[in-house]
DNA sequence: GTGTGAA
DNA sequence: TTCACACAACGCGAG
DNA sequence: CTCGCG
């Protein structure tokens, strides 16, 4: 069922080309049954959140209730930033990472335990919770990577890879390869994922025993290395005039408090792409960063063979402290 | 999107 | 009752 | 210290 209008006037847009099993024609049979929207009212359901390609309010709760068991490990359970657009893109965004009066009864306040006296921070239990989200007007969902049940203790790790003006799109793709080796030769797992937006990322998942100095400190190591051995091609601070050409392997996402967007969290901006979680092999010059959207990524979900991140949790390995590189015989 | 307080 | 208005992040690294 | 950044 072709939907809703798509303005003509939205060019850039990417004339589906089918790309491999990227997006398959035959959806899988469906049986499994839909979790149901339930407490969590919307008002204004038909308010245009997207209006350049005709995404409602409505259509973004579908869209949340549709992909639920897939970005629940992600966002439940988390501290979370929030970037929120009560008028849609185009309308005035804000971030927000504190409770707020009159949140929503199925948002979770989080008393962070670094800091008292402040506000308490926001986190989910459920689809409830993301429901509640949707009603505040929350456009993306940016998550901790660390959880309420540790916060000191990342369980996860991501790289994310921005490129600077100019930079091809192949360059990306190869830093994610090259973060890939390295997080790897760590002893590490690692997946990637579109942003939604310019980039990659690449994500390995931790056992959650190091704490978050720690954990910065190697993902610092393997940017600078990367920058270091491919000056050309990398830089690993965020200063914007150095990146001409080059990729961002920008580390700072592995911070205490630092977040980045969620897996399969929608993005505010024109588009109403998504991050998307992609095998290795998906990775061409075909599938750009907000390939993904509201609209294709739920018809992608169903019809996969398997989920490219399904074993993600499982692969959680912990960080070990950097061996000795080669012990010099004496 | 929501609570507040003035009109 | 209506409506204008305020409010909703912040820490880090570079220079 | 201010500024840019995400
Ligand atoms: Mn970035
Ligand atoms: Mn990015």
């Amino acid at each position: 069922a072709d939907d809703r209008l798509r303005h003509a006037s939205f060019r850039g847009l990417r004339e589906d080309k089918p790309v491999r099993e990227i997006v398959r024609e035959t959806p899988k049979p469906a049986t499994v049954a839909k979790p149901q929207r339930r407490s969590v009212r919307l008002t204004h359901p038909d308010r245009l959140y997207w209006p350049d390609d005709g995404v409602t309010k409505e259509g973004l709760a579908d869209y949340y209730v549709e992909i639920w068991r897939h970005i629940a490990p992600f966002i439940v359970g988390r501290p979370l930033a929030l970037l929120r657009c009560p008028n849609g893109v185009g309308g005035e965004t804000f971030f927000q990472k504190r409770a707020w009066k009159g949140l929503d009864g199925n948002i979770v306040l989080a008393k962070d335990p670094k800091e008292p006296s402040e506000e308490p921070l926001i986190g989910i239990r459920d689809l409830d919770g993301l429901m509640g989200l949707v009603q505040s007007a929350v456009l993306e969902i940016h998550p901790w990577g660390s959880t309420l049940a540790d916060w000191e203790r990342p369980d996860r790790i991501v790289m994310d890879l921005d490129p600077g003006e100019d930079t091809p799109w192949t360059a990306v793709i190869a830093a994610a390869q090259e973060t890939r080796r390295r997080l790897e030769e760590a002893g590490l797992s690692a997946f990637v994922k579109t942003s939604g937006g310019k980039g990659l990322h690449v994500v390995s998942p931790l056992t959650p025993t190091t704490e978050w100095p720690a954990v910065k400190a190697f993902t610092k190591t393997i940017a600078e290395a990367m920058a270091a051995d491919s000056p050309d091609r990398f830089v690993s601070t965020v200063a914007k005039a150095k990146r001409r050409g080059r990729v961002l392997i920008d580390y700072l996402r592995n911070q205490r408090g630092a977040t980045a967007i969620a897996a399969y969290s929608t993005r505010a901006r024109p588009g109403a792409a998504v991050s998307m979680p992609l095998a290795w092999d998906e990775l061409s010059a075909g599938v750009g960063p907000a390939y993904f959207t509201i609209r294709n990524a739920p018809r992608r979900l169903a019809s996969l063979e398997s989920d490219p991140w399904a074993g993600f949790h499982a692969a959680a390995a912990p960080l070990e402290a950097p061996k000795p590189r080669r012990k010099t015989a004496a």
